[in-house]
DNA sequence: GTCTATACGGTGATAGAC
DNA sequence: GTCTATCACCGTATAGAC
């Protein structure tokens, strides 16, 4: 891995941990093990640095997602592999996060990466349920977009409840308690 | 309102809008009109100060939805209450927001009011979950705890969608998603 | 209680040598 | 491409006068 992309690693890790206001350059440069020439090198300064660090977080999420929603299985159960299959549960969303961020959010090209994932991650999940709600899976009373945006909300808030309760157990409730809303039937589809 | 009142209350702002990371005893000091002299005087430093401000707002978070859920009305109508009646959308909320800054997630007393005030959240709304479970208003295979987690996410995860659309409006959408999925028979209920 | 003075390390860069 | 030097300001205090 060359320097410029040890850079880019080393600012995502950062901002996942310590958001972008919580992360310095000398930071950066410690953890990627570049110097001080090396890093303003490569980057104009720290906006530039963040900017391609987030996003290829926005498009690594991205990714991620699509190759769940478009794999294999049932509605159902694509959206529960999704709801179960985040990991780094007490690290939180490295995307999401973001939003926490005043700086990140003050500034249109930083932001603009963190908004369109989201738009992009609603629309397509409602998409998915219209799909089977269209096949009967679904209740026919379900509305997409607001069920899809509630969902991607327990997400991102079971990430909240996981860190302030230190537990991902949380987390994992937060998905049950959804997927049991979703689905209240299903019996023995995986609904724990 | 007093030195030491302001003092408090600008920090409550700052941590809010800033987090605990982003927040200067210099910002401190501006914000609430105090001198250096002042702020040194009435709080040992940026900790104290911070762990004053932290259990108000976790107080005041509580007291509030106490209000709410000990008051009048059916218990989907009291959630739906709580769910509807956060302001202040696109500032997310005062609490959850300290779970994405390391510096108060590091400190076990920073961290504590912020814990304990979700635990005895998602409980008190478990407890009535189950109380609507028991009067048939709600579906009986409901699981209370796991579904209180999911709507207490959906809350904090609303605010995340809220910032990243930066529009209100996401929000109401995730919670219309979820009272549509907590009480998807209910007619003319209010549920948009 | 509040003020000013002082301190030491960190932040976010720029300049120029190698 | 990378390194070291330098910079002006900020962060987070402590000390002591008033």
């Amino acid at each position: 891995m060359d320097t410029r992309e040890r850079l880019i690693e080393s600012t995502r890790e950062l901002l996942w941990e310590r958001g972008y206001v919580g992360t310095s350059p000398k930071a950066i440069q410690a953890r990627s093990g570049a110097g001080q020439g090396s890093m303003y090198h490569h980057f104009r300064g720290k906006p530039d640095l963040a900017l391609a660090a987030i996003r290829r977080s926005a498009d690594e999420l991205r990714a991620g997602v699509e190759a769940v929603f478009s794999g294999p299985g049932t509605v159902v159960e694509r959206v529960t592999t999704y709801l179960r299959w985040e990991r780094d549960l007490l690290r939180g969303c490295p995307v999401g996060r973001l939003t926490q961020d005043p700086e990140v959010m003050a500034d249109p090209d930083l932001r603009r990466p963190v908004e369109e994932v989201f738009a992009w991650l609603t629309d397509r999940l409602a998409g998915l349920l219209a799909e089977g709600r269209a096949d009967g899976e679904l209740d026919a009373r379900l509305d997409p977009l607001t069920t899809a945006t509630a969902l991607v909300s327990v997400l991102q808030g079971g990430y909240v409840l996981a860190r302030a309760a230190a537990s991902p157990d949380v987390y994992a409730r937060a998905v049950d308690g959804a997927l049991g809303l979703l689905a209240p039937a299903a019996p023995g589809k995986g609904n724990r």
